[in-house]
DNA sequence: GCAAGGTC
């Protein structure tokens, strides 16, 4: 008995014969140079085969033996409307050099009994099988036709594979005869359609292919819908306290030495948007901050060793590692392959099989020069017991992906002749499958709790106890910082205690790793086409490449914005170049599989939806040829930008955005470092890990320190001063837009549409970043990011008070832009004193007076606050004898040092004063004496800390009006006042 | 000249 065996590829041809043969086959030429017909004897028990003696042949084809295209009246483009082709025959044929494969396979079909196909175990495989079938069929009508299905090529499961062999599944291959179908119909009308009427049109793009693919648009949609984010992304500013505290006692030799020792404690709220809020909760740790310790934990903590490798992960972590473009790296492993140095590198699998013999291939990389020893170590004790035992060694951990037809990508031979890239792929793949033979990193974790009046602050440290994978793997970055001692119920004083202010980060562009991703979860494109949509879509010249340092990220083209914004402005029911009607086809494809419907029907239902939306994209077109013209041929902002983007300038974090422009006139700011923080996404961070990282830093974004913590920094000379960020950390204090000026246009009233500070009409948006203020609406200048004026405005409050706010912000004493976000005030809050003339409180409650009856320089001294009892009491406070606070009241800001500016409009009923700590009236209230705090006080028994001598006389900083930036000595206070 | 999916 003849028995023909036909794989989806030579590999698995190759790899089917070794485990059946036993190890002993013939080989033969097929015609073909990439495949070999195996011939063996094999044990095929009935009812398939007759036992021992059947005559095996295993052979092998190159993926899909057909391909598809229109018959002859309609593959010239010139020679149908483009709408014809929905109607139109299509021919499928094998054609080119998959002749030769057929020919090989008809001659072998000839003389055999039996079929078995042996392709991979998805729909794509269904439908080679019933290709093969077909082909072998016809050249022999008595042929029996089986189907071996396995989830591994492991010999138990191939043995069973065989003698199980069952029926091919038709309705797998309608599907994807149906997917076949659809994407040439769909893909030649609308490149077509676009192609010839664009080309026509627009000079620009007289000799460009203008292709639609349902894979490659959604791909586009990607890169256009980040760019929009980016684009649109308005920062917002927050506050937040930052405590931070040096446990050695001795004076730091440098800056970067006093940066470095210092425990920066977090705050549990995080961040405020409320500038209000957070300055109120700044001040009550201001007046009591002395730091209680709550809770000090330890406890263990591991950094989780890498997945075995898909090639979707490959892709993205050959592009965040070695810089790659994600179709090179695939192009490479493919190399590898063939070499034999790596496994099947298109896969899903990140599980390995139980029987996997890792011990091997482990001893296979002990003559690495790099990472050698690291196999070698792990090896003895491997050979030694014969198989990898926990301990020392573990088996890799196991992901949730299998497609039943090959391993994760692993190496299968040393390699030590290979150079430049290929090598580098190499490696990485090495190291990572070592790696994920290993077990775990371990370390442990410190937590430190503390409270400073009622707010509660965290630190934690790292300690790395065992780094285990990370040896061989140093893509993962794992690093320990160690925290001092603390003890639970330990007072301690805190070196710094600052308000700070941030601004959320805007969102990066897409690097090729985000674009994987983001295809891979949508279901765009397989792990093995991913990487050619989006050379696609660069060829196509709708996307380009621009390099930042050592990323690349992707930028579309004023033609692919100008592209997917016609199609977005036609108003498709599911646009065009969203993933939702990939994910539709993907679900028809799923019901064809299940029975559910039949291929005619859902063929015939998507080309009739197809039809009315290219009916309606032809009727409409006159929108995309305006936008591409608009994009193309437009001077605006954005334009050049785009221009300059795809030339090489600057890209990363927003090819076409002026930098902070919209904020403009906020002299003085300090953090220009601005949003490096914690809440970018990973894709700048090289590591590739991909579990939980410890740290992260203080809040998103960059802040300028509004208020110093205790002046030590005369004291101590420069190394403990103010980081002196560029231009002065103190801004004035942000102000809100409420005037009593009005310069109101006229017709500025409620629902109108406000005019910015360009004269031109103000448009809505939506705020999307900030939790607080999502979905909320604001008018802004019309123009791109880096041209705006700066006007913001709420639109739940603009023009809300005619008779107070301004509709606009223009003026020397408007607001910066944006302003924080924060709810509008009732007028009656903001008013400190009542008509009676008693002052009043935040709850606008006739306010309090007491006196201070603890020892101190201020006992008796008489004070103002909240009436209401402990629990409901507000944060309102004023020194009855505190002059400056009283007529600080009326409108006294702006004393601020460091940020000058912003501060003394008239008519504000509260505002953020800066106190000195030179001034009388700031003397320490514990002692009376002034230079320094309370909460820096030489003279108090029990802090923590002793001051360091020599304090009391050290005016700390400048402050001086956007200098160098220190505010050391400067105590930013809420004080609240009536016009 | 068009798509997307296999493969070398």
């Amino acid at each position: 008995m003849k028995v023909l065996c036909v794989a989806e590829k030579p590999s698995i041809a190759k790899s089917i014969t070794e485990i059946l043969s036993g190890g002993r086959w013939d080989t033969r030429n097929s015609g073909h140079q990439y495949i070999r017909n195996y011939d063996f004897d094999y044990n095929l028990p009935p009812p398939l085969g007759p036992g021992r003696g059947a005559d095996f042949t295993v052979t092998a084809v190159l993926g899909h033996l057909t391909s598809s295209d229109f018959d002859d009246d309609h593959r010239k483009w010139s020679s149908c409307d483009p709408f014809a082709l929905f109607d139109a025959q299509i021919i499928t044929k094998v054609e080119g050099n998959m002749k030769q494969v057929e020919r090989n396979l008809q001659n072998e079909a000839r003389n055999a009994d039996l079929l078995i196909i042996w392709t991979d175990c998805d729909r794509e495989g269904e439908h080679i099988g019933s290709e093969v079938a077909t082909v072998c069929v016809r050249a022999n009508r008595r042929l029996r036709v089986k189907r071996a299905r396995f989830s591994a090529i492991i010999p138990a499961q191939i043995h069973q594979a065989c003698r199980q062999a069952n029926d091919l599944d038709q309705r797998q291959a309608d599907a994807v005869e149906t997917r076949i179908a659809l994407d040439l119909r769909i893909g030649a009308a609308f490149t077509r359609l676009m192609t010839m009427s664009l080309q026509t049109r627009i000079p620009e793009v007289s000799e460009q292919i203008i292709s639609y693919g349902p894979c490659q648009f959604p791909t586009l949609g990607f890169v256009v819908d980040q760019y929009t984010r980016v684009q649109a992304f308005i920062p917002e500013t927050f506050w937040y306290i930052y405590v931070a505290i040096d446990r050695v006692d001795d004076d730091p030799e440098s800056l970067e030495e006093a940066e470095a020792r210092l425990v920066e404690f977090k705050w549990r709220r995080n961040h405020l948007f409320d500038m209000e809020a957070a300055a109120i909760l700044f001040e009550q740790c201001a007046l009591e901050p002395l730091a209680t310790v709550t809770k000090v934990e330890t406890k263990p903590t591991t950094k989780w060793k890498p997945l075995p490798l898909t090639t979707v992960e490959l892709q993205q972590s050959g592009s965040r590692l070695l810089h790659m473009a994600p179709k090179r790296v695939l192009d490479l492993a493919e190399k590898l392959y063939q070499k034999g140095f790596l496994s099947y590198p298109r896969t899903e699998t990140d599980q390995y099989d139980k029987a996997f013999d890792f011990a091997s291939l482990v001893q296979k990389q002990t003559v690495d020069n790099a990472w050698g020893q690291f196999a070698q170590k792990r090896v003895s004790l491997c050979v030694e017991l014969g198989r990898l035992v926990d301990g020392e060694f573990q088996t890799p951990r196991n992901g949730r992906k299998n497609d039943k037809a090959h391993p994760p990508i692993h190496p299968t031979a040393a390699a030590l002749n290979l150079d430049g890239d290929e090598r580098r792929v190499y490696e990485l793949v090495t190291r990572r499958f070592l790696a994920s033979c290993h077990r775990n990193a371990e370390g442990k974790t410190t937590t430190v709790e503390a409270e400073i009046a009622g707010e509660m602050f965290s630190a934690s440290g790292l300690v790395v106890i065992r780094r285990n994978y990370l040896e061989v793997y140093p893509y993962d970055k794992w690093n320990g910082n160690a925290l001092p001692d603390f003890q639970d119920g330990e007072q301690f004083m805190p070196d710094k205690l600052e308000l700070k202010e941030g601004q959320t980060s805007r969102p990066n562009l897409l690097t090729e790793a985000d674009l994987v991703g983001l295809m891979d979860k949508n279901g765009i494109g397989t792990d093995a086409t991913i990487a050619e949509h989006i050379a696609k879509i660069i060829e196509r010249e709708y996307v380009k490449e621009k390099q930042e340092q050592r990323i690349k990220y992707l930028v579309p083209s004023l033609l692919g914005i100008g592209l997917v914004e016609g199609y977005n402005q036609i108003g498709f029911d599911r646009s065009l170049s969203k993933p939702q009607l990939r994910a539709e086809t993907e679900v028809k494809m799923q019901m064809i599989c299940d029975g559910v419907r039949q291929k005619r029907e859902v063929l015939d239902q998507s080309v009739d939806e197809y039809k009315e939306v290219y009916v309606k994209a032809r009727r409409e077109f006159e929108t995309i040829v305006d936008r591409v013209k608009h994009y193309l041929h437009g001077q605006g902002e954005e334009q050049d930008a785009l221009r300059a983007a795809a030339r090489g300038g600057r890209g990363g974090r927003g090819a076409a955005r002026g930098g902070r422009g919209a904020a403009g006139g906020r002299g003085g700011r300090g953090g220009g470092a601005g949003g490096a923080g914690g809440a970018r996404g990973r894709r700048n961070d090289d590591d590739d890990d991909d579990d939980d990282d410890e740290g992260g830093g203080g809040p998103a974004g960059g802040g300028g320190a509004i208020a110093r913590g205790r002046g030590r920094g005369a004291a101590r000379g420069a190394a403990a001063r103010g980081r002196g960020r560029g231009g002065g950390d103190a801004p004035a204090p942000r102000r809100r837009a409420a005037r009593a000026d009005s310069d109101d246009p006229p017709g500025g009233g409620p629902g109108a549409t406000p005019t910015c500070q360009c004269g031109n009409d103000a448009v809505l948006r939506t705020a999307t970043k900030s939790a607080a203020n999502q979905g909320r609406q604001f008018w802004t200048c019309t123009k791109p990011q880096g041209d705006q004026c700066g006007y913001f405005e709420w639109a739940d409050q603009a023009g809300a008070a005619s008779a107070g706010p301004s509709r606009r912000t223009n003026g020397a004493s408007r607001a910066a832009s944006p302003p924080p976000a924060k709810r509008q005030r009732t007028a009656a809050a903001e008013v400190s004193f009542g008509n009676d003339g008693h002052l009043r409180c935040d709850c606008d409650l006739e306010a309090a007076s007491q006196f201070v009856g603890k020892e101190g320089a201020n006992k008796g001294r008489r004070f103002w606050s909240c009436p209401s009892s402990k629990l409901a009491r507000c944060k309102f406070f004023a020194w009855d004898d505190d002059n400056n606070s009283r007529n600080g009241f009326s409108g006294g800001g702006g004393s601020g040092g460091g940020g000058g500016g912003g501060g003394g409009s008239g008519g504000e009923s509260y505002a953020l004063r800066m106190l000195d700590i030179t001034d009388t009236a700031s003397e320490c209230f514990k002692c009376g004496e002034t230079g320094h705090w309370a909460n820096a006080c030489p003279n108090e028994a029990g802090a923590s800390r002793s001051a360091p001598a020599g304090r009391s006389g050290g005016r700390a900083g400048g402050g001086g009006g956007g200098g160098a930036g220190s505010n050391d000595g400067k105590l930013l206070i809420l004080v609240r006042g009536c016009s």
